[in-house]
DNA sequence: CGCCAGGCAACAC
DNA sequence: GTGTTGCATGGC
């Protein structure tokens, strides 16, 4: 909590999910961005998140809101146009994303399972992890980015990011088994929605702008309660 | 030019 | 079961 803590004051709040759909709408910025992350998304942005999930994967995302935004304008982005779309039609509007002929398979994966999603009752249609990671292209980090920012259910999502900037900080957690080091950093942190989304919100930002693959720690804020800094 | 990006599945042993 | 490889564009 410490390290969300200085993060949170270093960057303010980062507004996640960003959405192509309604950038400069709802209090949000010409990018998307809400100014202070205070609520999930609304539910009916939950397919345009998810999509944006797996547009992402291994992929920066200004390369995947590309995408997102080639989609939204061709008026595809809900799962019922994205099937009836040929295959190397949607593989050419997704092509700035990278990986496109793989990645539309993914969307078609993604389609069919959010067809079906109950859309009214208890539950809300609210997905299980194990029914997302059942589907085809859709991984951990995939999954828990889809139930936290989609369908609003908290959770810390772990990726490369996390990863190097706490085994740099030389946190003992473990850094090798996916659940294992979401189950660890949970138990740090309240479970509510605001810190999960804004946390991993942060550790991203934090990872693009000092704690780089080629780190800039003389300038990196945290530096001082950083092991990493001594091999520099 | 080479390396990297908010992974994942398939494949090798 | 653990490690390696293909996917592929765009930014730096």
């Amino acid at each position: 909590m410490e390290l969300f803590e200085c993060l949170l004051e270093s960057y303010g709040p980062r507004g996640w999910w960003p959405l192509v759909s309604r950038a400069g709408q709802d209090g949000r910025d010409d990018e998307g961005y809400l100014p202070g992350c205070s609520a999930p998304s609304d539910r009916g942005c939950a397919f345009e998140i998810a999509v944006g999930a797996v547009l992402t994967q291994n992929t920066a995302w200004t390369s995947a809101e590309r995408a997102v935004k080639r989609l939204f304008d061709a008026d595809l982005l809900t799962p019922r146009k994205i099937l009836s779309t040929r295959p190397e039609d949607l593989a050419a509007l997704i092509r700035p994303a990278g990986c496109y002929n793989v990645k539309a398979r993914k969307l078609y994966e993604l389609s069919k399972f959010f067809q079906g999603l109950p859309e009214e009752g208890p539950g809300f249609g609210i997905p299980a992890r194990e029914c997302l990671l059942a589907v085809w292209g859709i991984g951990p980090e995939t999954a828990d980015s889809i139930l936290l920012y989609a369908f609003g259910i908290p959770g810390f999502v772990v990726d490369e990011y996390s990863r190097r900037i706490f085994r740099r900080l030389g946190m003992s957690v473990p850094l090798d088994s996916y659940d294992g080091l979401k189950t660890s950093i949970e138990r740090e942190i309240p479970f509510e929605w605001t810190i999960c989304a804004e946390y991993h919100a942060l550790l991203v930002e934090h990872a693009k702008a000092f704690c780089r693959k080629s780190p800039s720690c003389s300038a990196c804020m945290i530096r001082a309660s950083c092991e990493y800094r001594l091999s520099y």
